[in-house]
DNA sequence: TTCATGGCAATTGTCGACAATTAAGGAATG
DNA sequence: CATTCCTTAATTGTCGACAATTGCCATGAA
């Protein structure tokens, strides 16, 4: 039951633009394009070996999914998210995600259930072997929110979600390098929002999911403000 | 003090193809181009007078906007909202907007809270003029609920509301042309939640932007069966 | 040194033409 | 008469070239 990488929902590559779209997208929540860079449309270009047209509408989506930034006559540049915007898509992830857990109690299915039951005993056995590593946080955490979303079984927050605000989250991830936060106690919080959405209390898995994003988000200032405290108190 | 359109973040007009989206977009919102109607690239090419790759890029910014559907290798259709689809974009207006209200509690400026009571105030106005009409509910509705989300002093959630939930929204409209809607109360709601971010109690602001936006849901989920019950009864 | 100005290279915006795919309509066959 | 296949017209995808705008760098003056 390999559960990791989500593109159930577009398997779209029928066309050059498609397919370089996904190429870049993948590059640069990877890490590959460095955030700030500029993109050059002649570089892709010949890099990907396809003309500027199709190169030109995979960049129009990419600056509408958020992940580059487009001023006219000048160029783009692989988006660069500061703290403040991280704040910010957490806060839209704490309005969006506490709805899908909502909407997820109210109309998941039996099977569905299963499924996520199925994913967080991976995540239990992952985080058996190497403890604390917490790497299953990094794709795992993001499949457990994923398979929520799909359990609203509301298309729209499905796409908003899982089409463009994830692959924001996956770029902050890499840009902050961001790994071992808080696993055993997400991990905690993960079960009590599906025993919620099991018992169909929708309210509550409204209230536990809020709270989860909500602390990842607490948990995320406090690493940065104690970065900024080390850097002001052992300057080079 | 005329603050009826948006459009102040994007004077965005330096090239074709952001003119020709701008056009489009309008044009779709407006329901110049109907809903389903297919749409042929050397047609708009022709009609607006420009070559079939700036049309291209604009219809790639309208298809992530959802203002339309394309299909690779078939072609592109303006968006046609079905009730299901109206919902879903009701549930996901409840959770950012009700957000939205909580921040706007907590960072709305001075100034900014009284624009927002001006706003109230022209309504108020136009409401006794047209009493019961709700002429002011077409734009003057969509008008106070930007004017919160800009409180929300959230970028991220100021692009996704205005600059997309929104335009389906005025889309909406059109298609069903559902305009006199519970004006009065809708009005009266209004109220309680700019005195409630005025008092910067943002738990009490969430609340009642919640139910605002529910209320206006359960309101067109009435409308729509009412209209239904009417169709089976008197069958054609 | 600092600032303004002009020219130059590079990149972006736009266009028209060609290739590939699709949908439709008609002819041939069972 | 229905069905299948093929032909054809139209639309979409892709490409290369030209025009327009920007940013840089050198040059010169205060």
């Amino acid at each position: 039951m390999n559960s990791v990488a989500p593109e159930q929902t577009s398997p779209e590559v029928r066309t050059l633009a498609e397919r370089v779209f996904h190429e870049l997208q993948d590059a640069i929540v990877r890490g590959k394009l460095a955030p700030g860079s500029k993109i050059t449309e002649p570089g892709l270009s010949k890099a990907y070996g396809i003309s500027r047209g199709p190169l030109r509408e995979a960049m129009r989506r990419l600056e509408a999914h958020r992940l580059i930034e487009r001023v006219p006559h000048v160029g783009a540049r692989v988006v660069k998210l500061s703290m403040k915007e991280l704040l910010e898509l957490f806060d839209v992830r704490e309005a969006l995600e506490s709805m899908a857990a909502r909407l997820a109690a109210e109309h998941m299915t039996r099977d569905e259930i299963a499924g996520l039951r199925d994913v967080l005993a991976l995540h239990e056995r992952q985080a058996d072997l190497k403890s604390g590593e917490a790497y299953y946080q990094r794709e795992g955490d993001l499949d457990f929110h994923y398979r929520i979303v799909q359990g609203s079984h509301n298309r729209m927050l499905m796409t908003m979600l899982c089409d463009d605000l994830y692959y924001l989250v996956r770029l902050y991830r890499t840009q902050f390098s961001a790994s071992g936060t808080r696993p055993q106690r997400a991990f905690v919080e993960h079960h009590r929002i599906v025993d919620a959405i099991e018992a169909g209390d929708a309210e509550l898995a409204e209230l536990l999911m809020r709270r989860h994003v909500s602390a990842s988000r607490a948990n995320v200032v406090d690493r940065y403000s104690a970065i900024l405290k080390q850097q002001a108190e052992a300057p080079v």
